[in-house]
DNA sequence: CCTCCTCTTGAGCGATCAGTCAACTCATAT
DNA sequence: ATATGAGTTGACTGATCGCTCAAGAGGAGG
């Protein structure tokens, strides 16, 4: 049974005031890569319920219907940027700190490096735009939780990785997984902690307690060397 | 030069609907408080965007006029709530810890143990309603953040007492204030990955090689008093 | 009794919120 | 040439946002 003559033109006007014709309706394909840009930006500075549908499209040169025929709702567009985030991950951050340096321990603390300098230069403000979103949207938007969840899990894969690689110089036995678990950990940790004192000490301080930490286990790995040396 | 004659009444309805006079007009002297309470309660269940005024209220059960009487703005609110956390601090969070164990470093892991129960018993969600409004509010208010910091601060200068007491198990030289910072930041760290995971985990992981970390440290500290004690 | 003063009441404000929709453009397919 | 459908336009909606304020309640001090 459709429901027809339900609709009628809610704009009867045919058009009072002239206008230019600024390039109306030509599809531009990179809108939606606007939007996920400028959505994903504007989440990162103030957060995902203190950003405005509004001031997206705003900053985007977007409008509304337009934004809303690629997602369907806030909460979608949210699931957008978080997938972008994940498509952005290795680019933009894993690739540079692999660039950095071959030494596969020394890319861990580059990568800390990395967001050091990222904090530092926003002012000890906005951090990681991941972990914002993780506490903020994690309880009511199990999709989203999800995607955060992908988020880490890449970045510590990657972490682990290095691990991996460093090969003899972390103790036989050690759970790489769980220390590369452990890096973001610290990293998420000392961001949050740098951002409500608005300086970086907290950061580093944790920086240098996790550099201990590796120290004691190359340390132990070495021991435990010799002694196999020793015994041969 | 006074603007008389500006006001006049808004509400010149006498009273339409009778009421049965639910107690009107009497000061209620924990109306301050349970507004706390309440907002304290839902900026950690939602955040604080995502709380409204009215929520606040209605759980409350206070009127809005009553509410701008103590705070002027949701800002002044969130400051309360942040003061209110700060005097919160000792008796519900360190305490408990304490009255768990008499041993110091003992303490350190209870205290951990005690946010672990609580997000077990909350199902992985909510977290530490500190460190949430530390990501969501630390750019844009800079007396809430300044307020965040403290609550770090207490919190932490709670555990580095701890390791104060710890005395001659840690090892000689160690700075027992940036390894205090350091638990929070895995406590914090650790939360962060459980929310977005959705199971403890990455919580456990995380206070795990902790462990082992105070295990190595413990150990060093061991073999330190050792060769002293040779050297006599 | 009256005057303060603190606190409460609750309708109401303008602004902004996320979201809607009929009309339109235009490249492509037929 | 016509039809189709993806993408665009922008005025619009109802709900909710944080917040206001004149009026009143009731205790304290005179």
């Amino acid at each position: 049974m459709a429901t027809r003559s339900m609709k009628l033109p809610r704009h009867p006007k045919p058009r009072t005031g002239a206008r230019p014709a600024p390039a109306q309706g030509q599809p531009s394909p990179d809108t939606r890569a606007r939007i996920l840009n400028t959505a994903f930006q504007l989440f990162h500075e103030q957060g995902y319920h203190a950003t405005g549908i509004a001031t997206i499209l705003r900053e985007a040169g977007v409008h509304p219907g337009s934004m809303y025929h690629f997602f369907p709702s806030k909460d979608a567009l949210l699931v957008g940027v978080l997938e972008h985030a994940l498509e952005l991950l290795r680019p933009a951050v894993m690739d540079p700190a692999e660039r950095r340096t071959g030494d596969p321990i020394g890319r861990v603390f580059e990568l800390l490096e990395q967001y050091r300098e990222g904090m530092h230069a926003w002012g000890c403000k906005m951090g990681c735009p991941i972990g914002n979103l993780a506490l903020e949207v994690a309880d009511d938007n199990a999709v989203a939780r999800n995607l955060v969840h992908r988020n880490f899990e890449n970045w510590s894969l990657a972490v682990q990785k290095w691990l991996d690689e460093a090969g003899g110089r972390l103790p036989r036995g050690t759970d790489r997984a769980q220390l590369s678990r452990f890096v973001l950990t610290v990293m998420e940790g000392g961001i949050m902690q740098a951002r409500a004192a608005g300086n970086l000490a907290p950061f580093d301080d944790s920086v240098a307690q996790l550099r201990a930490y590796f120290d004691a286990l190359e340390k132990l790995a070495k021991s435990e060397q010799e002694r196999r040396k020793a015994r041969k």
